[in-house]
DNA sequence: AAACAAGTGTTGCAATTGCAACAAAAATGA
DNA sequence: TCATTTTTGTTGCAATTGCAACACTTGTTT
């Protein structure tokens, strides 16, 4: 599992996280950190735990933008809107790395290894971010819901190299990601599972095809 | 408008270039250079000129996976699946550069001054390519095309700070990046434009609310 | 300028989907 | 353990959408 100080020694990660004057905040459950951070622009690192970014939107709406675990970054792509409001929510006991955008993309004079390995590793997650991206846009842009499983289902057995999909998450979960209604989702997942193109055993999913 | 050698004068950018050990490629209009590149992970990036990235899928669909202009990088988030097949295709006169991933994710005896700073440009070009994406996702996840319209304007106009949207691409790109019929968007648009949400002249879209 | 290709507006109709509502099952927690 | 909440399966129905087909406009190429 990469994540963002990998290759560094506790040494040099203690070194590097003090020359760039990072915080490191132990938040318990159900924490809404945003008025924390909001000021200034920032990377943030998930050292454990996982926490929801939503999106207030002007007309009421709450769209949950992400949903965060261990070694993921966030803040970066928040827009420093004042009119946009945001929820960084800790689902569980959550401990975080907040680093000063600006002090990271700076001329860094010192500490030139360890930042330079920094600086992979943070591109690898965002890059690995943009690959999950483009999966979930792939999946969003099929047409019907059917296509839109089957494609969901193509592309996490694919990953996972295996004929059989645990679910990492609940039917309705699910249907949220794919963007479907929960009830239609259910009726098309029963139709293949009649066609027997799948079997399915709770959350765990077998393609027959 | 922010590059991969922003902030590196020439000098630095060649020495770079040469200790990675990268090629400058000029390819003319639609030629596919994937099979050029196929062997080896690389990241690549478009100085000048677009392309468009394609996959092949094994039932014998085409997907557009991505369209890259002057700036843009790509390649990272290929797999390296023997069963996946892509195109690199240039949309126009093209020049690229291709670097070996592996040389760039190595540590970096030399050079450092430079090549952290291409780092950090790695960096805001994935972060701001994951903030797009985000946007696209976020347009995509709404029921309706009349919503998924209404969030295109919404996201569109507040990017350019400006209530006229001028449309960067057809009606019938616009259909496909928002994954609906396109005759069925027309007639969204129309009854928009009907009930005064909005007013249309060719590609120009005014909100007026 | 003519010929051709690509983009747009419009419509009827059938198929798909979202919605609402409810019961049953499963998970949670006190 | 029992109570409560969350998840899941199911169905009828109305609304939305995709599809097909066509005419018309706009843009491109020779």
């Amino acid at each position: 599992m990469e994540g963002l100080f990998t290759h560094l020694d506790e040494n040099e990660k203690k070194n590097l996280l003090k020359h760039l004057e990072a915080s490191i905040i132990n938040f318990s459950e159900n924490i809404n950190f945003y008025s924390m951070v909001k000021e200034v622009k920032i990377i943030g690192y998930i050292e454990s735990g996982c926490i929801e970014i939503i999106r207030n939107n002007p007309n009421g709406s709450r769209t949950i933008i992400e949903e965060l675990v261990e070694n993921d970054i966030f803040g970066y792509t928040i827009s420093s809107d004042p009119g946009e409001e945001f929820e960084f929510i800790t689902k569980t006991k959550t401990k975080v790395i907040v680093m000063d955008y600006k002090k990271i993309m700076q001329q860094q004079p010192m500490e030139l290894t360890s930042y330079s390995q920094m600086m992979r590793n943070l591109f690898e997650l965002t890059a690995k971010k943009i690959k999950e991206k483009n999966e979930h846009i792939e999946i969003l842009t099929k047409k019907t819901i059917r296509d839109k499983l089957l494609e969901y289902f193509r592309i996490t057995s694919f990953n996972n190299r295996h004929k059989v999909i645990d679910l990492p998450f609940t039917y309705t979960e699910l249907a949220e990601y794919l963007a479907v209604d929960r009830s239609a989702m259910s009726r098309e997942i029963k139709m293949l599972k009649d066609e027997g193109f799948i079997a399915v055993k709770g959350r765990k999913i077998t393609l027959l095809y």
